[in-house]
DNA sequence: GAGATTTCTTGACAAGTGTCAAACAAAGTC
DNA sequence: GACTTTGTTTGACACTTGTCAAGAAATCTC
């Protein structure tokens, strides 16, 4: 996955090259995501991030002009990996609850498995209201949420032989409410947290369609 | 107005003693939230606190142990004020509509008029999935503001002759994910944000209770 | 192989951070 | 008055930060 775009690229190397820079560019957001992940946004830094890889701190400068467009590479290609987490399940079920189940499924699974991306999400949401130079990554990968939302909403109001009550942003905050404070609550309470969302996603979205 | 939990209890009949150290505090965390809110948790200094005061950044240090004392001061001085917005709407409304249309008015007014203390709220709460300490504080406050939902969605319900269909964290979850997104998104696009806020809120608010 | 180019390491820099302590001022007490 | 307590200023400290540049190492080209 190097389909990722850069801001500032005009490194004059081979064309052979790009590809290897390119890799390079993955292998340190990776490591970087990583970090960000345990971390946050505010307490990590550049030192940390070469660390906590196989790299050191000047390598990143080599890779990144500074550390915005790092974060802002580390984003955009988070962005790729989440979007179409549950394409799949959308794809193959063939009742409403089958769907629900299936999503219901992979939306604690990976609350539980990827629960530092999630709050370094959330992190970066926050903080992009601050910095404007996140604004436009942050928004992109909110658009493709949404969009992920609405197509298992739609899918869902299919199986039910329903239509959806509510417009697609509306779906998207109301859900995202729900997830996010899951992901906030599993910090201190990780037990019930998955079950309690799964129960609260249930009550939620026979509301959200209606014949 | 100063009843910030704190280690005082007698009252010192005179104006000097601990009643003027609370005084500066909150003149200290007031000047802080203002800062706060403008650029957020990460990018705020002690110095900068100070800066935007009438005080010099060691008095900072007199009144409040360190950073995080100082942070947690705020953001309990913060809730007293902010949970009990909705109190008077809930109170003198004698029909669903005219708490609805109250409860919209004041959410968006208060959306557009405090935002930097809402940016700041959310800012805190993705914080707190990083910092320990100031995970106390932000539960505190997300109950006394599931709560002040709840009283809400309550009163709606009876005025309507229904019950609520939803349990309390569900419908804060729910409220507070569109009153995020409004949050985030009035940074990008002030002007549509409120009316697309009260919309979204009128379409659900019926779909939390029934007969 | 030699030379050129790309990649990486290392050390330095200026600026900013939280913290603290000693000097100073103000106010209260006798 | 002198003395103590309380409040404030100032400057320093140790440390971290992002950034950069000079040079070493690895890689490629011929």
């Amino acid at each position: 996955m190097i389909a990722v775009a850069s801001a500032a690229e005009e490194r004059p190397a081979r064309v052979s090259g790009i590809d290897k820079i390119e890799r390079r560019r993955v292998a340190l957001a990776e490591s970087a995501l990583k970090t960000l992940g345990e971390l946050g946004y505010a307490r990590t830094s550049l030192r940390e991030i070469a660390n906590n890889s196989e790299f050191t701190h000047g390598v990143v400068h080599y890779y990144f002009r500074d550390k915005i467009d790092l974060i802002s590479y580390c984003v955009r290609y988070y962005k790729t990996k989440c979007a179409r987490r549950y394409d799949e399940v959308v794809e193959t079920a063939t009742s409403a609850d089958e769907l629900a189940t299936g999503f219901l499924g992979k939306m604690t699974q990976t609350l539980v498995e990827e629960t530092p991306m999630h709050k370094l999400w959330y992190d970066l949401r926050a903080q992009s209201m601050f910095e404007e130079q996140l604004r436009p990554d942050v928004e992109a990968i909110d658009q493709l949420l949404e969009e992920m939302i609405w197509r298992i909403l739609s899918r869902y109001a299919d199986l039910t032989g329903t239509t959806p009550t509510v417009d697609a942003p509306t779906a998207y905050a109301l859900i995202d409410g729900l997830f996010e404070q899951a992901v906030v609550g599993y910090a201190a309470n990780p037990e019930k947290v998955p079950d309690l969302l799964t129960g609260r996603l249930l009550q939620v979205l026979p509301k959200l369609v209606a014949p």
